[in-house]
DNA sequence: TAGCTTTGCTATAAAATATGTAGCGTAATG
DNA sequence: CATTACGCTACATATTTTATAGCAAAGCTA
């Protein structure tokens, strides 16, 4: 799998724009969820595990691996942890939380009278 | 394909938790894509089979109906338009852009020391 | 120190998802 | 009519993810 990283070719942009590489990155599976989980605090490989209820150890373990060359994430003693860089895109992630509880979820709402 | 709709269980959350189903919709691939595209303004099919540019027919047409199922897209005289929420959601994302650019692809330049 | 448990991870096969290419039906244009 | 562009479907192939088993190393515990 080819590490996303921002200036070289990625998916779905040959000029690897910055953004391109990122969305490259956490588009892949598991991804926004292991930086927004890790916020919560350092953990271990099965507690990430048990929070990802359906990952395979295969995948996390590959998703690991690109977080890490992305300087997103880093091993310490306590375990998987966010870097500073990997904290400072929950920040931008967090607002998607609460858009998501209290604008998404409305608009499924208006559509009762879609076909 | 299961549609991501909050409230109900989606990949990686028996409970549907919003962000989960969020976090779930966007991780597709090419889905960021398009919602960033789309603020650019409407675009037709073929147009954004030449953005993606190595999305098929096939991915990009699954893509579309997911989030037009998820109120964030909409289909217009103009071609394919992100609806209000959409919208939103985009200006999530944006900070995103600015942040890859400058801070994200600054974190590639400290590691030179690295192994 | 022998056994048991936990942890991080690899191997491998099967299932799910994405790509690449061809091309169809419709509508507009000449 | 013929040509073109559009939105999309079909289908075979390739890539990615899951599911399951299990191994090697480290830490108890007796």
């Amino acid at each position: 799998m080819i590490i996303p990283i921002p200036g070289q070719p990625v998916r779905g942009s040959k000029s690897g724009q910055p953004i391109m590489a990122l969305l490259d990155l956490l588009g892949r599976s598991w991804a926004m969820g292991i930086v927004w989980h890790l916020y919560s605090g350092p953990n271990t490989f099965r507690g990430l595990q048990d929070y990802c209820e359906s990952i395979s150890p295969t995948t996390l373990n590959t998703r690991l691996k690109e977080l890490r060359d992305c300087n997103l994430i880093e091993r310490t003693l306590e375990g998987y942890t966010l870097t500073a860089y990997g904290k400072e895109l929950y920040e931008l992630l967090e607002p998607m939380g609460s858009w998501a509880r209290h604008r998404w979820t409305q608009s499924f709402k208006e559509n009762n009278n879609k076909s």
